[in-house]
DNA sequence: CATTTCACCTGGTGGC
DNA sequence: TGCCACCAGGTGAAAT
């Protein structure tokens, strides 16, 4: 489900209702499959935080956490989570059908709930994952380092670096988009929607591309990227942001998932190929 | 090393 | 209604 606008979108949503918030404690499912670090050690380590800030990284959730100030003279004043610096991590893949979910605690807990984390404010947030493709790691940051997703941002990659990520590679283009070491964040519609935007077939050897096409991707990336998390996101199936709410991009899409329909440019039928694995969308008119 | 394939999961859809 | 094949936003280990 999630790509980097869906994951950017559910972690403002998480930042702006949860920041400065407290968890009390964690409750954790019997399945091993979603934990990086081990449930004890992670219900352990998140009880009583505060959750000083809440941001993206890649398709990573990273929560910024704080030691619980206690008892005594610390508490002068209330708290102010952006003057505090974080000694802890809580960071969340949603996988494919991950959700992040702020909710009252009455809220029915459905199935494939694997997280709940009870807050100060008297709001849960919740991990629901029915593939368990997900995970959850804690990081204590005096004994570990700071989380960072190992590829570069495509909001923020100069046309240099960006063309230098490619060079010498020759594997299909698509491919090297979805790789993860290389661009964090990009997955399959992203691909897909940015190859078409650029008129590039994703079956092109990455190292292949012109420097002109390069920009071209590099443009159309930030494009797509960016009109997507301003309409939330894409909700092909189950995507929710961590209110609940639905995305808009899938109304945007050009040619993921619109096998055998009409390019919305040139009227050519879409076509889907297997790549590395995955459904690949593209126009055979449009994409060169 | 770079690249490809497959296993890991559940659920929805469409054909028969 | 049931059964089956196929598809789905991702990734990391194993094979090539």
């Amino acid at each position: 489900m999630p790509e980097l606008p869906e994951v950017e979108t559910i972690a403002r949503g998480v930042d702006e209702r949860l920041r400065g918030d407290q968890i009390l404690e964690a409750w954790f499912s019997s399945y091993p499959q979603p934990f990086k670090t081990p449930r004890s050690a992670q219900a352990k380590g998140l009880a009583s935080r505060t959750i000083l800030s809440v941001h993206r990284t890649g398709k990573h959730i990273v929560c910024e956490l704080g030691s619980s100030q206690q008892s005594g003279a610390a508490q002068a004043r209330p708290q102010q989570p952006d003057a505090q610096w974080p000694d802890a991590q809580w960071i969340v893949h949603l996988g494919m059908t991950g959700r992040l979910l702020v909710t009252t605690p009455d809220e029915p807990v459905v199935t494939h709930t694997h997280a709940r984390l009870s807050l100060l404010s008297g709001r849960e947030l919740r991990f629901v994952d029915a593939r368990r493709f997900g995970r959850l790691e804690f990081r204590d940051l005096s004994r570990s380092h700071t989380f960072d997703a190992p590829g570069s941002e495509p909001l923020s990659i100069g046309r240099e670096e960006f063309a230098a990520l490619f060079r010498g590679r020759k594997l299909a283009i698509k491919a090297a988009l979805l790789n993860q070491t290389l661009l964090a964040g990009v997955g399959n519609i992203y691909a897909d929607e940015s190859l078409f935007h650029a008129g590039i077939r994703p079956r092109r050897g990455a190292g292949r591309l012109t420097r002109s096409e390069l920009e071209r991707l590099r443009q159309a990336l930030r494009k797509v990227l960016k009109q997507a998390i301003r309409l939330g996101g894409s909700s092909v199936s189950d995507y929710v942001d961590a209110n609940g709410a639905r995305g808009f991009f899938q109304l945007e899409h050009c040619v993921y998932l619109r096998t055998g329909e009409p390019c919305r440019s040139c009227g050519t039928t879409i076509r889907r190929i297997l790549l590395a694995g995955r459904g690949t969308h593209f126009c055979p008119n449009c994409q060169r």
